[in-house]
DNA sequence: CAATCAAGCTAATCACATTAGCCTGATTAT
DNA sequence: ATAATCAGGCTAATGTGATTAGCTTGATTG
């Protein structure tokens, strides 16, 4: 049995029974075997099972957003990029739970998890001719929305009536016009 | 022993040692009594517990952002109000992350939870004379950004050496711009 | 004064996580 | 070819924390 095989199979039991459920025991069941014998391949236990969902969830995540952005750029490139995310987390819930975990391991690896996806949106950013600064404060904002709002959505944590799509398109509009401002500044 | 004065202990021990450290034990031990003897309190066990941290978080964001904002209007309201916030998260950090662990128990409370939240922020924006649809929108920006923002600030999810207060200021900026914008269009 | 209730306690049960030590088939080195 | 090694599973055993059951006692209430 790989390595791989079993993270994907914990990712999967994530998504469909949310991450807190899963346990040596549960993913050992699924896999056909007895829960000690996963210690043979992650000795760190359960956290480093944990550690390594994450990590799976970045590299998926950052593929996917990567495909979608290839050959697009400046604001249908940041479009693209964000729905795709949305969609991602929509699709994978339990494991969008795990990448968030990565609180209480403030390591190198956790960093580097999320760079490929700042790698992305960087690069999506490179036309607009902004400053280095104003790139990463605008790639930051877009992270931060990114994130809240898709955790709050998957959460049911927005309550009103109001079409939750057209929030997400109003927000991407508000945030590309605020590029489109910095540029003008850039520009005298 | 006062039920709300039990919630307030968990809650200190949350900020000091993280959420995910919280336990019947551990809670016990740091009240001087016996494990179940807390369930005389709390009869849903540590689900209930949880329960009970997050509203009391919520309660505690919402009162402390009510005081920033009285008196104040438009842009200087929404300002103080985010910057009330992310100081909340700041400080406490623990609480922080059981008030999103609302994902589990999608009900009424949950929604109630945050509601105070939403509310002052809508009051915020009461004088810019937006279509409710739009205020609807903006409130969800801003919560979403909001969110995303503290948990990757406190993650440590902010590699780049850039000012995390430049970056925060700079968003509430573009999302104000964003605002000022909608506010022509009414007009006209 | 008796009944009731709140809030603790101890003992016992359960569900994992994790460790220790054994076994077997496949791979590798001699 | 044969012996040594290793990967990957297994069973048995330990430890911790959640939760339940049932007892006790001081305070409240009828």
């Amino acid at each position: 049995m790989k390595r791989e095989a079993i993270i994907q199979t914990a990712a999967e039991m994530a998504d469909e029974k949310g991450f807190a459920s899963i346990s040596m025991k549960e993913l050992a069941d699924r896999l056909g075997i007895k829960s000690p014998s996963l210690y043979k391949h992650f000795s760190g236990g359960l956290d480093e099972l944990n550690k390594e969902i994450m990590l799976y969830g970045w590299r998926l995540l950052d593929s996917e957003i990567t495909k979608e952005v290839i050959g697009k750029a400046k604001d249908d490139a940041v479009i693209e990029l964000c729905y795709a995310y949305r969609r991602f987390v929509a699709e994978h819930k339990g494991l969008y739970e795990a990448m968030q975990w990565y609180n209480m391991y403030l390591s190198d690896e956790h960093l580097q998890a999320s760079e490929g996806m700042v790698d992305v949106m960087f690069r999506a950013l490179s036309s607009y001719g902004l400053t280095e600064e104003k790139k990463v404060h605008t790639v930051r904002m877009i992270r931060a929305f990114m994130q809240g709002f898709c955790t709050i959505e998957c959460h049911g944590g927005y309550g009103n009536p109001v079409s939750l799509n057209e929030t997400f398109d109003f927000a991407l509009h508000t945030i590309l016009t605020g590029i489109a401002d910095m540029q003008e500044g850039t520009e005298k």
